[in-house]
DNA sequence: AATAAAAAATGACTACGGTCAAGTTTTGCT
DNA sequence: AGCAAAACTTGACCGTAGTCATTTTTTATT
């Protein structure tokens, strides 16, 4: 038979993934060593590293995967008929919640997300492409109703919008904005101001 | 004598931070190990945990220093007449070209500083601290010359700008920008935006 | 079925960050 | 000076991420 090589492959796979679910909810990611991970799928622990490429990598297939199901939950969840700011608001304080959901957990992410090293670039790329796709509708009928410059590409008003989110859970991670309340307040206030301008109105 | 004590310490804290800066500088931060460390410091591995409490702890107070030198620099380089978007950007990419000059010390840090661990906390502030002080008079001076908005607090007006300056070095670590004229290019467009605001004009 | 080549699994091993009980030095006090 | 308490230093030790030579399993070929 030609697929047994490959069909064993999926599974190893998976039961790795499926130890590291178990295990990094059960206590967490800092908490679960790789020897650990390996046990619990019931292989050596360099077969690990032929699956994924550092322990960070595990974490963001991992992640990849919670976030899939995030975002079509999410999906579902937004009123059509809401303001745009109120439709990021929403994005973000659902992505917030999770990120922050378990501290060290989110940190780790956030980390490799934002400043990736190499081994893990492509993964959180593919993870950064799932979470723009679901701006860009929203951003296409903020632009039709008038709500949003046209003259701006849409990466770049999606990259606007999550550099001021990125802010905001650095602040919290910081102990600058300390409760969830904080940062829906500090988020409100920066997406409004990015909206309108920093400048002052009329001028120039 | 009463310093003996006070002195000794001074003196040993000095030989490490010594010991870190030739070690990081000939074979950076990840290549060198805290027993390199105490080695070239001439000290027990342990004592280096009683001036510092973590390796990146180092590195923070390393960084306070080197970017205490950048900004003193940074300050006289400022052309006082020139526009605010001129001078954010004379700011950020000084910046960026000292974070970027070794990539993986640069990451290792902004990691740090962005989403700080419990123990690292303190001096990530410090050295954020310093760093908002250079914008203070700045924007106080654009301000009263009417460039910028006064409804709103500076702090807020510093993170709107920090947070495109962390996008667009994020987006230099994930490759998306690969070179520094590019990331000039971005920050000066984000900045425009901005400003301006990406709501259409003369709405609402 | 036998065999050789290719692919995949393995766990002993390495190097590292961080800890801590035991040892050393300094200080304040008589 | 002598002494006890406090402060500081130390390196053996721990747990962990990641590597790699060796072994085991699968495939292709006869």
């Amino acid at each position: 038979m030609a697929g047994l090589r490959e069909q064993k492959k999926q599974e190893t796979k998976a039961a790795i993934m499926d130890a590291a679910i178990t295990l990094f909810g059960e206590r967490g990611y800092e908490n679960t060593s790789i020897a650990a991970l390996a046990r619990a799928a019931g292989v050596g622990k360099g077969t690990i590293y032929s699956y994924f490429s550092s322990k960070s990598d595990i974490l963001l297939a991992f992640s990849e995967e919670e976030l899939a199901c995030l975002h079509l939950e999410l999906q579902q969840k937004i009123p059509l008929d809401a303001l745009l700011e109120e439709k990021l608001l929403l994005i973000f304080m659902y992505e917030f919640r999770y990120i922050t959901k378990n501290k060290e957990f989110g940190r780790t992410l956030m980390r490799e997300m934002i400043f990736p090293k190499a081994l893990a670039r492509e993964k959180s790329q593919e993870i950064e492409e799932q979470f723009i796709q679901l701006f860009v509708l929203i951003f296409k009928e903020a632009q039709e109703k008038g709500q949003l410059r046209q003259d701006i590409e849409l990466t770049m008003t999606c990259g606007h919008f999550y550099a001021l989110y990125l802010m905001a859970l650095s602040a919290w991670y910081s102990g600058r904005l300390s409760n969830e309340e904080d940062v829906r307040v500090a988020l409100q206030v920066m997406f409004s101001q990015a909206l309108v301008g920093l400048k002052p109105k009329g001028r120039d």
